[in-house]
DNA sequence: CTGCGTGCAAAATGTTTGCAATGTG
DNA sequence: CACATTGCAAACATTTTGCACGCAG
């Protein structure tokens, strides 16, 4: 239902005590329903397709709030272009070398262990893990010698 | 022993396939001596502090050159730079969510597993863990109250 | 001698900033 | 109504590009 997303994505704004403006429903609104992790670029363009809403500076501020609230994580990748993707379940990223694709991978397909690293009286917080490859569709091109 | 250091570099320059220069090898032993994860903007300063010797497009093109070969590693952080780091053995990456700063994690202080990756059809090729945390000296300075 | 690697400066890209105008709670 | 948020355009930072020259192999 639409208004039924609606009222959840003017929640998650509220609850971590962001003012809804349409702005920043648009860009959210964008990533709920894209889990393609776009760059700022290609959700400034996908927000104003239909009608100017959110100016570039808007886009990054918008984006940097949603982070600072823990709604959108950024993910830094070869070129410098920060790409963002809506947080939900916690879950960690593959990147094709060929293609440069980003597809998620569920938190629980991937177990880390880490030892020893309190020991530096470091606080961890957080853990990424990335994982670099070969996509099943480049896979299957480098062998077919498409190169 | 000096020469000893030098004979290594370009040992292991040749041994990537990449022609011996003097700018390649003044950016080599640069991250070779300084394991602190520098900019292209470091690298560049420090290599040109004593007499000119790198431009700026060389010193991208020889980082590229060698992450090609696979001699040193890039780092993406957040604000968009791209940090360089001489790949020795495999190891993860600790950055403070606080200072910025990275530090290298042996790689054997982390065990990661991963299940089920392949039946996507996806080749692993390589994994890398970032840990987000607070550093020592930062979680000090928190509880002192520093802000 | 052949071509890869380099320098330079200009351009492309991605992101941030300052300030007046506007809209939200 | 107060204050956070927005738009705009210009500034900024980083990285890439094109072309002529020079040195390594």
């Amino acid at each position: 239902m639409s208004t039924e997303t609606r009222r959840l994505i003017e929640q998650r704004l509220r609850e971590a005590g962001l003012k809804v403006t349409p702005q920043r429903y648009a860009v959210l609104d964008y990533l709920w329903r894209h889990r393609t992790h776009p760059t700022a670029d290609e959700i400034e363009a996908a927000v104003n397709c239909r009608f100017p809403c959110a100016s570039r500076a808007t886009v990054y501020n918008t984006l940097h709030a949603l982070r600072e609230a823990g709604l959108v994580q950024e993910i830094y990748v070869r070129g410098g272009v920060t790409r963002y993707d809506i947080r939900l379940e916690p879950h960690h990223h593959f990147i094709c070398r060929r293609c440069g694709r980003i597809e998620d991978v569920a938190a629980d397909r991937v177990r880390v262990e880490t030892k020893g690293m309190e020991l530096n009286d470091h606080e961890i917080e957080g853990l990424e893990v990335v994982v670099h490859g070969l996509c099943a569709e480049c896979r299957q091109e480098e062998e077919d010698g498409v190169r």
